[in-house]
DNA sequence: TCATTTTGATACGTTTTGGTGATAGTTTTT
DNA sequence: AAAAACTATCACCAAAACGTATCAAAATGA
C-alpha cells in the first residue's frame, strides 16, 4: 500500500470516473486502474463495484475512502512541519470567500498580501458557506472567509471583525424618516432579501425574529446581489439591509439612505475558517495578519450584537 | 515521500543505528540509507543529526517522527478496515500483562482464547503499568491488562473485573486472631511490599492510607514476587495483603492465614486497556469475550471499594 | 598509539515497480 | 446499428528500490 494508491483511489471515488481521474492525477488511465486493482488485490476485497455506472463505492469502498482520506491529509503535513520549520510561506492556497464579503473585503487585503506573501499561489473562489464547509471537510478548500459562528465540530474558526448591518431605507418609506432605526421597527414582509443560499439572507431573518409560521412567499422580492437590492429598493420596493463595508462603496446619493442601528449595533461576525486538523497554519496566520491590519480602521463600532448566520 | 520511507524512519528514530533499524525492517543498511537520504533530500531538511553518537534527532526530525508515526499508524488501519468488514480475526496481537495478573489470569484465558481464535499470533509480554503506557503509545504493544483507572487520555479502558484484596496474615501476628480485617486496621509499618514499580504495592500503599510523611525505608522489606512475600510472611516478617486470584492458589495450611475485609471489600479493578485510536478493536473484543467469560463465576464480590493502581 | 570494530555512506549491478501507448472488450449514447 | 465513452489488459520502458561489495570515519580497546 502506497500513499498514491491511497490518492488514486480518492480522485476515483470523488470523479466516479476512472479516466477523469486519471487526468487529475496526471496520469494515464491504465496506471491508476493498476494500481487500484493491485490495492484490491493486496487487500482482497472491491473498493469499487464497477457494474455500476458511473462507478460506485462498495461498502467497504467507503471506509477506505475515508480512511484514505485522512492518510493523505496527514502525509501533506509532513510539508507542513518542514515548512513551518523553516518559516516558508508558500505554496498553492485555495481559500473560498462569501458572496457578501468578497467584493468588498477582497479588494482590500488581496494586493497587501501577495506583495507580502509572494511565494503563496492564491486559489481564491466565491461559495456559499453550505459549499464553503463541505469544501474545508474535504480537503479541496484551504480555508475561507464566513459570516460565524457555524458550530461545525470540524472547522475552527478565527474571527476577524466584526460587521454591523445598516439599514437602506428608500425615500417615501415608513420608516424614512426615522434617523435611528431599532430592531425591533424591522418587518420581514417589506424587506428585500438575497437568493436563498446566502447566509447574509438568514442573518437578516435572524434578525427580524420572524414569530410567524412562515415568511408570505407570495411575492418575495430576492436577489442575487446586494447591488440589485440597492437598485431595487430605489425603485421603492422596499427597504434591506446592507453589511457595513457595502455602505462605504455607494454614491453619496444613496448614501442619504442609509440609517444606522441603536446600539447594540446588530453585526455579523466575519472569520477565516479551516479544517480543525490544522493544515497550512502558517499561511492561514499570515492571512489573518494582514486581513486585520487592513480592518483596523476601516470598522469601529463598538457595543455590537452578533446575528447567527445559520438558517435556524 | 512513501509510507516504507516513514516506516524506516521511525526504525531508525527507535533504534538510534542505521543497520539495527535495517534489520528490524528486513532490508539492507544501505537501502535504509539511502530511503532516508531521499527523503531529506526531498524535504529539504536533516532528519537524523549523524554526528553524534549514537544518532539523534534534530529538533525538525522529532516532529516529522511524531506525524510519521501518525501516517504509519493510519495505513495500519486500512488493513483493520478490511478484517472488521470480513469478520477476521487474526494476525500478530501483541498483548502486556502486569506482573501481578499475569500469573493467576493468564492460564485461565489463554487456551480458551487460541482454540476459539487459532488465527492470532498473541505476543504476551509481562511488563509494569508504566511500561504498558509506554508502550501502548509507540504501538508495541496492541492492548494490555492493567489495574486501572490510569486517567490517561490517550488510553481507554474496558474493565474486566474487580479484584479484591485479601489479607494474608501469619500465625503469631497481632491481626492474626480477627476473623476479619478492616482498612483501618492496617498498617504500612508491618506490611511486606512488592518492589517498586508494581502498581499492586501502589495499590497496598494508598489503600493504608498513609499519613506519614514517608515510609519507614530504614528496614523495608520488598519482594518481586507474590510467592516470595507470602514465604516472607510465613517466616514472620509481617502481613501482606494478596489479589483474590492468587489466594485461589495457596496450599491448604497458608489458606488459613487469609483474612477477609469487611465490607466494602477493597478491591482493584482489572482492566483490558489500548490505545484511543482503537486499531484491532476485534481482537481487543475478542479477548474481552474470552476473559470476561472465564472470570464470571471466579469471583462473586459484591459491594467493592476500587483503590487507585497510580502512586499518589 | 595503533589495530580492530562499528557504523554510515557510496558505487554499482539486479530486480521490482510505476508508468505509457496501443488495443480489446463493455456498456451507454445517439 | 454505429458511435462514443469507459475500463481492463498487454507489451514495453524508465525509474526506483534493493542487494552486494566496499570505503571512510569514528569509536573502542589493547
Amino acid at each position: 500500500m502506497t500513499i498514491t494508491q491511497l490518492y488514486y483511489v480518492l480522485a476515483v471515488a470523488e470523479n466516479q470516473n476512472f479516466t477523469k481521474a486519471a487526468e487529475k492525477c496526471f496520469v494515464t488511465q491504465p496506471t491508476l486502474s493498476m494500481q487500484i486493482q493491485k490495492l484490491e488485490d493486496q487487500l482482497d476485497i472491491l473498493i469499487f463495484d464497477r457494474s455500476k455506472k458511473p462507478i460506485e463505492l462498495t461498502e467497504i469502498g467507503k471506509k477506505i475512502v475515508t480512511q484514505a482520506r485522512n492518510i493523505v491529509n496527514e502525509s501533506y503535513r509532513i510539508q507542513d512541519i518542514v515548512d513551518q520549520q523553516k518559516g516558508f510561506i508558500g505554496g498553492e492556497f485555495k481559500l473560498g470567500i462569501i458572496p457578501t464579503v468578497m467584493p468588498t473585503l477582497l479588494p482590500m487585503f488581496l494586493k497587501n498580501f501577495i506583495k507580502k506573501h509572494p511565494k503563496v499561489k492564491l486559489k481564491i473562489e466565491e461559495l456559499t458557506t453550505h459549499e464553503i464547509i463541505a469544501r474545508i471537510k474535504d480537503g479541496h478548500l484551504d480555508a475561507a472567509i464566513a459570516a460565524t459562528p457555524l458550530e461545525d465540530e470540524s472547522i475552527k474558526e478565527r474571527v476577524l471583525y466584526f460587521e454591523p448591518f445598516v439599514s437602506y431605507i428608500p425615500v417615501g418609506h415608513r420608516l424614512h424618516v426615522n434617523k435611528k432605526i431599532d430592531v425591533t421597527d424591522l418587518d420581514i414582509d417589506d424587506m428585500l432579501l438575497l437568493e436563498d443560499g446566502h447566509c447574509f439572507r438568514d442573518g437578516v431573518i435572524n434578525l427580524c425574529k420572524v414569530f410567524k409560521n412562515q415568511i408570505d412567499d407570495n411575492f418575495q422580492l430576492e436577489s442575487g446581489s446586494i447591488e440589485t437590492l440597492i437598485k431595487l429598493s430605489n425603485e421603492g420596493l422596499g427597504m434591506t439591509l446592507l453589511p457595513y463595508l457595502h455602505t462605504l462603496e455607494i454614491n453619496d446619493k444613496e448614501k442619504e439612505n442609509l440609517h444606522y442601528f441603536n446600539e447594540p449595533t446588530p453585526a455579523r461576525e466575519v472569520s477565516l475558517i479551516y479544517h480543525k486538523s490544522e493544515l497550512k497554519m502558517q499561511i492561514i496566520e499570515a492571512l489573518q495578519d494582514v486581513i486585520s491590519g487592513v480592518i483596523r480602521g476601516a470598522i469601529a463600532f463598538q457595543n455590537v450584537k452578533i446575528v447567527s448566520p445559520l438558517p435556524k
